[in-house]
DNA sequence: CGGTTTTGACCGGCGC
DNA sequence: GCGCCGGTCAAAACCG
């Protein structure tokens, strides 16, 4: 998930990025069993009007993180407004999942920071953040109500790190390549 | 003992 | 201004 949004005009709705990471790039398929990958049968629009009715993750409003890392990856920079530098939109896509278990493996390490209980969901919204240092890429995971095999993961923001666990399942490959490439 | 999870407090935005 | 709501903080608990 570290392309950038496809070509897809991030538009006047700041959240309206709509992403199609590979399902590959999110489940690393040497690492995790097929029925994870086919089980992504949906991949979300984050825009003003949602399939999800209230129970949309909660993206729909910036959530106003402090600017810290001045340099940042180029672009999504939020326009002044007034004068007060508003907040940085940064891009976040959506996808659901019909899954058992709510946490699902990316290869990245995520530590929890929160857990709220929604309006109208019976279901708790677990949230995380990347553990990698400066690097402060979110998500949150939350169980829909109206349809509990369901689970919906929202990513904000790209990581300005390498996956590691993609890393080591690569790194061996890439050396055995480059030996019988010698040949 | 270091990193992670848990959980209530806290805070800011928004609607009334 | 006030209260609701969602997101984050941080201290304590937990765990390998």
């Amino acid at each position: 998930m570290e392309a950038p949004p496809p070509q897809l005009a991030p538009s006047q709705n700041p959240y309206s990025y709509l992403l199609l990471p590979p399902p590959s790039s999110l489940h690393p398929s040497m690492t995790e069993p097929d029925h994870v990958l086919s089980d992504i049968d949906w991949v979300g629009l984050l825009s003003g009007q949602s399939q999800l009715g209230e129970e949309r993750p909660a993206v729909e409003r910036a959530s106003m993180v402090a600017e810290n890392g001045a340099e940042e990856e180029k672009g999504d920079r939020d326009e002044k407004k007034g004068g007060r530098m508003k907040k940085a939109t940064r891009p976040r896509f959506a996808f659901q999942t019909r899954s058992e278990d709510d946490i699902l493996d990316d290869g990245y390490r995520w530590r929890k920071y929160g857990q709220k209980a929604v309006k109208n969901s019976k279901y708790p919204r677990s949230y995380f953040r990347c553990t990698h240092h400066s690097c402060n890429v979110k998500k949150q995971v939350q169980r829909l109500s109206r349809d509990t095999s369901m689970v919906v993961t929202t990513y904000e923001g790209v990581h300005n790190h390498p996956c590691e666990k993609l890393m080591e399942t690569l790194t061996p490959l890439l050396k055995q390549m480059q030996f019988l490439a010698r040949f």
